[in-house]
DNA sequence: TTAGATTGTCCGGCCATACCGGAAAGTCTT
DNA sequence: AAGACTTTCCGGTATGGCCGGACAATCTAA
């Protein structure tokens, strides 16, 4: 059982975890939600707005728009991100509105989307059922940022996470792992057929520059239109590109 | 002085400001910068890596994407970026790359961007110096969503705020005000020349249903290429019309 | 490689304060 | 207008956040 050291934050992480859930509650849902008082539930919520993260509008608490300003800021400052935006927008225009193009960097062990320019029309407000922190080695970006990693720091994070499967494609065998990482590093890009979404294949490169793996950048798509061995492979030099191109930019930008 | 039921958190929050103002901190850093007991720090630091929004690399410490997921989340169930959305990018695309479209919305009496589509290039990195939640009265689209709330609720958001100044152009009287907002509410847009920073003008329109302000929905530029009564007159229609258009998909959602 | 300086991490006690029950005030329905 | 429902307030209690200090880990400089 961890635990936290101030479990006061780590309660109203959870009641922001309800917002989130609930798009919009009264103390009432919030305190049912987790079973504790209102009184209590009413204390965070109450903090919570008066440090400018939650608003109380109409008897009824919503999460405020600083979690998104908080977070552009944060991510404005990502090395990653400045200096792979305008590429990832341009692959992202190359392969069309058919794949979706993202931005990934590496976080407590899983991917952490940085950036995933969405078509025009594409469908908001509905539930993201995509898992929003997949493990590394159950998809492309994860798979290439693995493959330029120490062998330490893979050692480690396989012993910290293990190999979870996510579908019945995921690898969960060590060796056929380490076998993929050597064939990613020769190939330069990382494939994924439906290992983290059933229907879904992706392409990934990583960016790296010296010592630091930065992230990398992969194209997903639905399986049918998307032919790993014929036309489409060229996604795979597309991808390698841009993160040839990111990289570029990040060291041009160190001096 | 306001004082917060939950310290503990409001603490976490100052942490969180002090990481995104220096962007990547170690314990001594932020400790400091708060005055605080480097154990104290510690404590909160652990915490917030512990439920995912802080990650700790490299013996320092940095805000994790969990902000931006969890914005992006919320903004996804946000009624008027669901519907708004593909509009303002429309409206992006009219007006050009020169000009800033913004989707606003109004949370404890100042404005929210809620959805601000950055032209390709756009340079990112850089502190954003434009300020973050400006007063109702001091924008285009606060005053655009001042005009259509009720007497009472203006009257309270007058009494709670006032009417700072923020540059010389800012309307600071209220009768001043109260004569624009009906004007506004004539020509069916808001202008601001200037009042919120100084170089800049722009044009927004409300958007509103039955008695519900959803928010606003603006245009931006330098004063040089933006002629408010010449050829440039035509960005105050194409505002209006966008507004009018998101909220016949609100109308036409509700049901 | 070894000191020295600096930083991050851990620990244990004390008292501020987060928590909670209960009561009051507010809101919506019938 | 009264009931059922919320949200909000309040004050006592014991929990846990806060802190000083010790330890460990890392970096720097000879």
């Amino acid at each position: 059982m961890t635990t936290y050291p101030v479990s006061a934050v780590k309660r109203s992480a959870d009641i922001v975890e309800v917002l989130l859930e609930h798009g919009t509650a009264g103390v009432t849902t919030v305190a049912a939600s987790l079973d504790i008082p209102k009184s209590t539930a009413h204390d965070h919520l109450r903090t919570l707005e008066r440090v400018g993260y939650v608003v109380n509008e109409d008897r009824s608490y919503r999460l405020s728009t600083r979690f998104l300003h908080v977070g552009e800021s944060a991510r404005d400052s990502h090395e990653l991100f400045v200096h792979g935006r305008d590429d990832t927008l341009a692959l992202a225009d190359a392969v069309g509105d058919t794949k979706h193009v993202q931005l990934v960097t590496e976080e407590h062990g899983t991917c952490a989307s940085l950036f995933a320019p969405r078509p025009r029309g594409a469908q908001v407000g509905g539930a993201t059922s995509y898992p929003r922190r997949p493990h590394l080695h159950t998809n492309a970006p994860g798979k290439a940022i693995l493959a330029h990693e120490s062998d330490e720091t893979v050692e480690r994070v396989l012993t910290e996470h293990g190999l979870p499967r996510w579908t019945p494609n995921t690898i969960t065998d060590e060796d056929a792992l380490r076998a993929t990482l050597e064939q990613i590093r020769e190939t330069g890009y990382a494939v994924d057929d439906g290992e983290v979404v059933a229907g879904m294949r992706g392409v990934a490169a990583a960016v790296v520059t010296g010592e630091t793996v930065h992230g990398a950048i992969a194209v997903y798509g639905a399986s049918g239109g998307f032919e790993l061995d014929g036309h489409d492979s060229s996604v795979g030099e597309l991808v390698v590109d841009a993160a040839d191109e990111i990289q570029a930019n990040i060291i041009f930008a160190e001096e």
